[in-house]
DNA sequence: CAATTAAATGAACGTTCGTTCTTTTAACGG
DNA sequence: CCGTTAAAAGAACGAACGTTCATTTAATTG
């Protein structure tokens, strides 16, 4: 046989990715062959290379486009005039609400590093510089109104981005806990971490 | 040739485990080959097996004695008698410091749990288990004698955990911090993180 | 509607993979 | 010191890998 009824290259393109992200994010890069995507879409490997000019490329571009997704919805969130105690629980809120819808990208985005070729390794990691500076900024911004009370903001942003990366690794979606009860435990213990005491209001 | 002059079976098994280590930790389990493994040690790939009945034993085994070694460090350093305040303190200035100098060990037991295969798996978990439990039961004590004030102790538990486990991905030995430094400012931040706030003693 | 382009197949490429096996040699135990 | 066992080399196994290519067929374009 040859070209399928119906088949359209954006279509097919748009499946590849959405079939391999959660092969990948099961088990690993390295570990899925072109061959196991291919299966998963219901095409044959060689199809693929109509799409990408390499596996690699495949994974740099799952990589960047959620970093791309990331940082544009979070651009959308982010509202002038916030205090930095308001800005940093929209933040820990809008991060969780993202990442458990997307939990795959998220993971691959985090995991799959080491995977990249130096180009490609260079391009993600300054979107996820990116991202990290994001938290870094909300917390100096709070550490210099005084707002916040924290040694380091620094390391307080990286405690605050590692806890809730961590989110992703037990969340489930049937679980005790539901979405919006998690955004507001990691909120009140996100502001407490940076040293935020309006009067017991994170206290809740 | 043949066998080597001086050999002796454990020295090599010992040599094997520790050049895999690094090997696996940089470019993941699925990424690294037997001959990769050997080459490291010196040795031909086929030698290995003199050790290691396959390539997943070999990662069962690491991540087992890693954990093994894990649990056995904090129950020396776990010390009767201590406030639940005490005590998390300790717990995160032993985290961090362990973990700084086993890196790798640190890295392959959170990473590569995928890579395992159910029997492995199950063994691993179980002991993973063991050490978030550590964490549960200090915030648990806290909660219950009213020294931590949080919403939920498991919540609180894993985001202590996560904060900490992201210190791996960003810590360098040459950087801006020292360990002492880093342990300090997570051990306040851990503690203010829980609602520990005794007379602004975690306001450092 | 003919010509061109896009999208698929399926076979094949050379490599590399984990693992096994035979052979050789060193260490060890009586 | 001889027999046995342990530890290595090195070749070889079939399978799977990423990728290429000739071919076929559907969609698109002038």
């Amino acid at each position: 046989m040859a070209r399928i009824k119906g088949s359209v290259g954006s279509k097919t393109k748009a499946a590849i990715l959405e079939k391999a992200l959660p092969l990948i994010a099961q088990f690993g890069y390295a570990a899925v062959s072109m061959r196991m995507i291919a299966d998963a879409v219901g095409v044959n490997a060689g199809a693929l290379y109509n799409h990408f000019p390499s596996k690699q490329h495949m994974l740099v571009l799952l990589m960047s486009d959620h970093m791309d997704g990331l940082l544009a919805a979070w651009d959308e969130v982010d509202i002038k005039g916030m205090t930095p105690a308001q800005k940093l629980e929209s933040f820990v809120r809008f991060h969780i609400g993202y990442n458990i819808t997307r939990a795959d990208d998220v993971f691959i985005s985090f995991m799959e590093l080491r995977s990249l070729e130096p180009e490609g390794h260079k391009q993600i990691e300054k979107k996820r510089k990116a991202y990290e500076d994001v938290v870094r900024k909300i917390i100096r911004d709070g550490q210099k109104c005084g707002e916040f009370h924290v040694e380091d903001a620094h390391v307080a942003a990286m405690s605050v981005l590692g806890s809730l990366i961590g989110v992703n690794t037990w969340y489930r979606a049937k679980g005790r806990l539901s979405k919006s009860k998690i955004e507001d435990y990691y909120a009140a213990i996100s502001l407490r971490s940076v040293g935020y005491d309006a009067e017991g209001k994170a206290h809740v």
